[in-house]
DNA sequence: CAAACATATGAATAACTGTTCATGTGTTCA
DNA sequence: TGAACACATGAACAGTTATTCATATGTTTG
């Protein structure tokens, strides 16, 4: 009943490769994360925890330009993390819905321990 | 009573500067995001949940090299999220504690929905 | 319609990141 | 002690990413 461990392998190691989500489910995981791993994207979510703001402002208060804060919207739109309503020509952002909320309180329980 | 709104904000502008966190807490919390922004990274930990592993076992299961799994768990350990313990020649890796399920749970709810 | 304004976006650049390759460190065992 | 093994690490390279700059789109107002 021996096994040679270089080759046949434990059956902890079996079921662990098993119990593994799918590839695509962990990339999509890795994806999500990757957007609140950036501080400009952190803030703006941050900001957005208090209600809807405009990009005009939201540069202001990140101190970064109008264009950078408009460039890191847009990813926050395509993960469906944010939503926004245009008002004449000013267009405001909110967060989509209370996982952003979550997800960053998650993330700060762990930084501020 | 009138405000000159180029200069001058409302209230709730006011407010919400006041309070957003820290700059460096924000700094801090992007930081720890970017470290579950890889998939590489997210697996491991994701074996991790099932128990301690040697890097030669996360490295075939994961289907990389061992020297970049070992780069990787350099920096899951430098973040505090795995710790290891050293048997003879092999050293094992664990979870250092149970915020790294909760994170991950909760990103896990944002995708699976 | 033209000018002014708010925002979006493409291209370019600089900085960062993950892997590979080669090699170093630490441990066991003959 | 020396060879074999498990792991760590530095340097280099390729791919990615965030910002900037210039410009385009969309909206209001005179």
């Amino acid at each position: 009943m021996e096994q040679k461990m270089d080759t046949v392998h434990s059956d902890a190691f079996a079921s662990v490769k098993e119990q593994l989500p799918d590839e695509e489910v962990l990339y999509d995981l890795a994806e999500l994360y990757k957007i609140f791993g950036d501080t400009t994207r952190v803030k703006l979510l941050y900001i957005l925890f208090e209600g809807e703001m405009c990009v005009q402002h939201l540069a202001e208060l990140l101190q970064v330009s109008q264009s950078a804060v408009s460039h890191q919207l847009r990813i926050l739109k395509g993960a469906r993390l944010v939503k926004y309503r245009r008002d004449g020509k000013t267009v405001y952002y909110a967060l989509a819905d209370d996982h952003v909320r979550e997800i960053i309180g998650c993330g700060m329980e762990h930084i501020t321990e």
